[in-house]
DNA sequence: ATCCTCCCCTAC
DNA sequence: TAAGGTAGGGGAGGAT
């Protein structure tokens, strides 16, 4: 209902036409305006405690809407409109304003900044309308000059609280001041004060404020810390902060999200400074808002009425806002327009403000108590299983879904909800064992289950890899770190072997600083639409550095600068950039569609406009656990949803970095939108100035900002200082669309009161250890700590890192050419399989893309670790989240890995087969499956493995080194206690005849439900699995690979079936041509890759002279990368229907096509049909590619 | 001591 | 509908 109310408009600077000479100017018929709770008192101040302890004084409070390039005198202006108050409007009245705002510094604290003061005389004319901003004034004096600037200039914010104190001549008595509480006021400069203003509404209306009021203010005393006993039940809110959405209402700025790591980032940064930094604590404390304030809390909260549920806020007693009500209906009705408007406009986008829940029962309950789950989700239509809830709430062994107790501990995750049962047990309000019931219907349907979920196999993973933001993330950074490299060893090269800095674009490095107008690099869009890969860079360093880039530096010192600069809401930022007729409205990135989308959907936030997170909505943030767009449309109905666009992302962030590049010494990519930058240089050589307090650094920012700016339409923020630590904390001063230099001289201050999670690397279980062993979280706290104590709680490392961060030291260089340690592909979501071939054939497929992976960055390896999660006994078929893993729990398990003649491999049938073979050896049940992922470590240039064979010989697998390398992990060990326990029967569990002894896993013995499948020459793969009976031989290892004396200590009958079983196989040309002492760079591709490959046409000559020359033993280098380059995620997105790996159905035409004897295929047994298959399609499309340009 | 393995944690 | 990935730092504790 009133989210225009707090009109913001900081993200999307596109309307005001920002010059670094000028005054920012806001276009006011494009922005909205934003609220600006004012708070009025005659003859002083309101107490900043007012504001922390939540006991706002809202009896004298006014709203004004403006802008920020509002003058105090605007904003008094249209004070004096509002009010009735008579003293307000005296003609000789003297106003000071003062802003408050969170302090970055300390949660819950109020920073105080005084503003200026403005008399009535000097008021010129009306406030500001849409139509004609107030006039600006002209005068000179420098006494003045403060009312002058513009809100924005005065660092007043979104958000913060506006205090103004009326002082009034002595002479002068308030005539109609019949205020309660009566406020004393100290006389101010000779002015006297009289008592508090009372709002115009309703008569002694008994707001909080009212009530609280608490004598004459102190306008300028410092308020005391809090002392020891205040801290638990600080920390405590604190606490809970994590876990709730903010108030909306009465605190409109969003709150740190809870537990992703992520969201600290991203949100304490925008906290800290200019919008959304002052959060619930502002108001009242989360506890008290659990314990008696239920009703206005579910409205702060959801800032919207749910029908019969809760009365709307204006019935609420507890806190009367009477007085704005007139005020709102005018703007909910423009604001009403303005939605009309924009949903006619906008049809084609997934808008969903007029979304309301179709449940509204739970929700309400849940947020209430605080100790229901947090996201129950729904069928669309029905509230979701209210008898299973109350089920849950009582349920004793979960303890922590009393609201009066929240855990002290929960641990984060790499995704925000709790996956194991030990984790979700610490998170209140989490119910694990809620059922999704709506994917419980849409499971029963085999269509969707055959082609939406893991059973869909190979296509599925194409889809989710499409489709994943997470691993689009973690891929770009990845590429963005080679490209990083590249540059740097092009730039040394060029350094070295060329006659100065001569780039091949001709720029002028001469002094080491580039001058060009923007791109240096040339960002190849055509390359691919998403993948990094193909762009190069040109890295300019400066000639001091050139030569010796990782020279310690002297980092303590302010000499160097380095600059953390990061896109603000940077897939919103995007999307946006199509939409402008969006940018001010609340804005969210997240798959979803379709029109009930709003009602069930669970799809997660990937990034929250500024606009939308004054309304909680956090970037891909949860408020508890996990924040579906459901929940989010709770907090804001209006919030509209845009499609993810990666394609436009990957070219914003090559845009940023290559402007980056041409301006850095140095550069570490941190992520997709980040990127650390060394700039001393650059900064060095900015044109001197006399201006006082002119800073170079910041002047360089914001020309980088600029630029950024024009090149990709989207803001950065950047944060400065001398170190890494520091850079990173003043961006969060900076953002949204700024920049902050954090120097030495302000350290104390900034660090002080800084909690440790909001210290990169630092998270959440830190800040638990920190408070539960020391009792504190702040940096000034544990900067009295002796490093010794902290490196007894941290670790040594990590206690040493705290100890200096809390000094701001922190000796780190920017690290941009790290190798590359492990290669991995895992699935986490929609793992639902029926029985054990598909995860069989899964593994294979999700073991090609491994390889694929492996061989983009040319490399292979000696270890593979397999990860699983499996469903927790608990938890439900089903988990609340849309195909979601649900409660797991997690097993790992790694082997050694080699091809057959010892060697590191990449091989996608070794990798596969290997997987497979630790994954039946846990003997799970298929359908508990809820992950698997396979990481490969021990990486060798895959050039460079031909030459190593295995010192061990590993390629045998004897029965002692199985146990050896197969080691069972801790969490597997108390798995099978369970599972003696339970003496339940295993389906998938077979026993691994040619590597495992039949004792070694005594719960897979007898089991025997893995089978070869008989492939009938029409169907492929797709005909049904036949009954049960033989062994699988699937998981075989090649022959080779048994350990003969093993062979030999076999029983016969088992020693003749093998033998059986592998002259079967030896029968299929495929499997005997596994890699040898071929010369070929990737020795471990299977043959018809290394047919591929070594046919190769022109592309791997092509792309090696179009790559980035790399030295010998880079990483990136020559011939495979070449051959790899376009096996990336870019394919997912341009060819989503191309069929990659195997696939599961095979016509005997395309096998025809594929010059695949039918007959042998179908002998073949399914993993190496599908390798078989996958192979050849693989070179066909390899071959098509290759003739350049036609991609189909 | 030092290394290795199996985690946990963090970040985007 | 929905796409909860992935790499690296580092600590605990056992093996060497
Ligand atoms: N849990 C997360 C965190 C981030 N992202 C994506 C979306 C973000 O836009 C992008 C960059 O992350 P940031 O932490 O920089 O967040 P934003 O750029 O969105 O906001 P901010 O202005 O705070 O930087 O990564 C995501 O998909 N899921
Ligand atoms: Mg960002």
């Amino acid at each position: 209902m009133n989210q225009h109310r707090h009109g913001l408009k900081l993200s999307s600077g596109w309307t005001t036409n920002y010059t670094m000479a000028s005054k920012p100017f806001v276009d006011r018929e494009k922005t909205a305006p934003f609220l600006v709770r004012t708070f009025v008192k005659i003859g002083g101040f309101h107490r900043a405690e007012f504001f922390e302890d939540g006991t706002l004084p809202t009896t004298d409070e006014h709203q004004i809407f403006t802008w920020r390039d509002a003058t105090l005198k605007e904003v008094l202006t249209s004070l004096r409109l509002i009010t009735n108050n008579p003293d307000i409007r005296h003609p000789l009245a003297k106003f000071l304003f003062r802003s408050l705002y969170a302090d970055s510094a300390a949660r819950g604290r109020i920073a105080t900044r005084d503003l200026g003061s403005v008399s009535s005389r000097e008021i010129l004319g009306e406030p500001g309308t849409l139509d004609a901003p107030a006039p600006r004034l002209l005068t000179d004096g420098d006494e003045e000059s403060d009312n002058v600037k513009t809100l924005e200039e005065l660092r007043f914010f979104p958000g913060d609280y506006l205090c103004i104190s009326v002082a009034l001549p002595k002479h002068v008595t308030a005539p109609d001041v019949s205020i309660r509480g009566a406020a004393g006021g100290q006389p101010v400069n000779g002015w006297k004060s009289s008592g508090p203003l009372s709002p115009p509404g309703p008569p002694g209306g008994l707001g909080r404020g009212g009530g609280h009021w608490r004598g004459g203010s102190d306008p300028y005393a410092g308020r005391g810390r809090g002392g020891r006993a205040e801290r638990s039940r600080r920390e405590l809110d604190r606490e809970l902060d994590r876990r709730l959405p903010p108030p909306r209402r009465r605190d409109s700025p969003p709150h740190r999200d809870l537990y992703t790591g992520r969201d600290r980032s991203s949100l304490s940064r925008s906290r800290s400074r200019s919008p959304p930094r002052r959060r619930y604590r502002a108001h009242s404390s989360y506890s008290e808002l659990f314990e008696q304030d239920t009703p206005e809390f579910i409205n702060a909260l959801c800032n919207t009425v749910f029908p019969g549920e809760t009365p709307p806020p204006g019935k609420d007693s507890s806190n009367s806002h009477g007085c704005k009500q007139q005020q709102f209906t005018e703007i909910e009705t423009l604001e009403n327009l303005s939605q009309e408007f924009m949903k006619k406009i906008s049809q084609a986008s997934t808008i969903h403000g007029d979304d309301h829940d179709s449940d509204e029962d739970r929700p309400i309950k849940r947020l209430k108590t605080s100790d229901e789950p947090d996201f129950i989700q729904g069928s669309s239509n029905k509230p979701l299983l209210p008898d299973k809830q109350e089920e849950i709430q009582d349920d004793d062994e979960n303890p922590f879904r009393t609201r009066k107790n929240p855990p002290a501990d929960f641990k984060p995750l790499h995704s925000t909800d709790p996956v194991t049962p030990e984790a979700a047990a610490r998170v209140p309000g989490y119910a694990p064992n809620k059922a999704n019931r709506a994917a419980e219907q849409m499971m029963k349907n085999p269509e969707f289950r055959s082609t939406r979920t893991s059973a869909a196999g190979a296509d599925f993973i194409d889809g989710f890899y499409k489709n994943s933001r997470l691993h689009y993330l973690s891929t770009w950074k990845a590429e963005l770190r080679e490209l990083v490299a590249e540059a740097q060893e092009r730039a040394d090269k060029e350094f070295t072997h060329g006659e100065g800095i001569q780039s091949p674009d001709g720029l002028d490095g001469g002094d080491g600083k580039a001058k060009e107008d923007g791109l240096v690099g040339k960002v190849n869009e055509e390359t691919s639409s998403t993948s990094m890969r193909g762009n190069a860079f040109q890295l300019l360093r400066s000639p001091s550095k050139r030569g010796k880039p990782k020279e310690q530096e002297a980092i303590g010192s302010e000499e160097t600068v380095i600059m953390h600069c990061d896109f603000d809401c940077f897939f919103a930022s995007v999307g946006l950039l199509s939409r402008p007729y969006l940018k001010d409205q609340p804005v969210v990135v997240c798959h979803s569609q379709g029109k009930q989308g709003g009602e069930s959907s669970t799809s997660e936030v990937s990034s929250a406009n500024y606009r939308a997170r004054e309304s909680g909505i956090r970037a891909g943030m949860r408020h508890v656990y996990r924040f579906p767009s459901y929940q989010a449309r709770k907090l804001c109905p209006s919030v509209a949803t845009i499609p993810y666009e990666f394609e436009k992302y990957k070219a914003a962030s090559l845009q940023l970095y290559t402007i980056l590049m041409s301006h850095a010494d140095d550069v570490q990519a941190v992520s997709v939108d980040e990127a650390l930058v060394d700039v001393t240089t650059a900064v060095k050589q900015m044109p001197p100035s006399t201006k006082r307090g002119y800073d170079a650094a910041k002047d360089f920012a914001e020309m980088l900002r600029a630029e950024i700016k024009s090149k990709t339409g989207c803001d950065v923020s950047i944060g400065i200082s001398h170190n890494i630590m520091l850079a990173r904390l003043a961006t969060r001063k900076a953002k949204p669309a700024g920049s902050y230099h954090l120097r030495l001289a302000d350290l104390q201050k900034h660090i002080e009161h800084t909690c440790i999670d909001e210290l990169h690397g630092f998270g959440h279980a830190a800040r638990e250890k920190a408070l539960d062993r020391l009792g504190a979280a702040t940096l000034g706290e544990l900067a009295k700590k002796p490093r010794s104590v902290l490196c007894d709680v941290f670790g040594k490392a990590m206690g040493s890192t705290l100890y200096y961060a809390c000094r701001g030291i922190d000796h780190r260089n920017l690290e941009s050419d790290k190798p590359r340690k492990s290669v991995s592909a895992e699935i986490n979501y929609g793992i639902r399989f029926e029985n054990s071939e598909q995860a069989q054939a899964f593994m294979f497929q999700l073991a090609e893309e491994v390889t694929r992976r492996l061989g983009a960055v040319d490399m292979c390896g000696r270890s593979l670790t397999l990860k699983i999660m499996k469903r927790d006994p608990d938890a439900p078929i089903e988990p609340p989240k849309f195909l979601g893993h649900g409660c797991c729990n997690i097993f790992n398990k790694q082997a050694s890995l080699s091809s057959d003649d010892g060697r590191a491999t990449g091989d996608a049938l070794i990798i596969g087969q290997v997987a497979w073979r630790l994954l039946k050896s846990f003997a799970f049940d298929p359908k508990d499956l809820r992950g698997v992922g396979i990481q490969i470590t021990k990486l060798e240039k895959a050039s460079e493995a031909g030459a190593k064979p295995g010192e061990l010989g590993q390629a045998k697998l004897s029965f002692r080194t199985v146990q050896k390398e197969e080691s069972i992990g801790k969490k597997e060990r108390e798995e099978e206690k369970r599972r003696d326990k339970e003496k339940k029967n295993v389906t998938m569990g077979v026993p691994c005849l040619t590597v495992q002894p039949p004792s070694s896993h005594s719960q897979s013995q007898g089991n025997t439900s893995d089978e070869v499948q008989e492939i009938k020459p029409e169907s492929g793969f797709s005909s049904p699995p036949p009954a049960k009976g033989a062994a699988s031989n699937l998981a075989l290892p090649s022959f080779s690979q048994v350990d003969r004396s093993s062979f030999e200590a076999l029983p016969d009958t088992l020693k003749t079936e093998i033998k059986a079983e592998y002259s079967r196989r030896s029968a299929s040309p495929a499997l005997s041509a596994i890699s040898d002492g071929d010369p070929d760079r990737t020795p471990w591709l299977s043959p018809l890759k290394r047919l591929a490959t070594n046919k190769g046409t022109p592309l791997s000559r092509i792309t090696q002279a179009l790559a980035p020359r790399s030295r010998e033993g880079s990483l990136r280098s020559g011939v495979s990368k070449g051959i790899f380059e376009k096996q990336n995620i870019f394919e997912r997105c341009e060819k989503q229907k191309e069929v990659r790996g195997s696939k599961v159905v095979v016509t005997r035409d395309e096998l025809k096509k594929l010059g695949i004897d039918t007959r042998v295929f179908h002998e073949l047994p399914p993993e190496v049909q599908m390798e078989q298959l996958a192979s050849a399609r693989f070179s066909r499309s390899f071959g098509k590619k290759d003739t350049k340009g036609t991609k189909k």
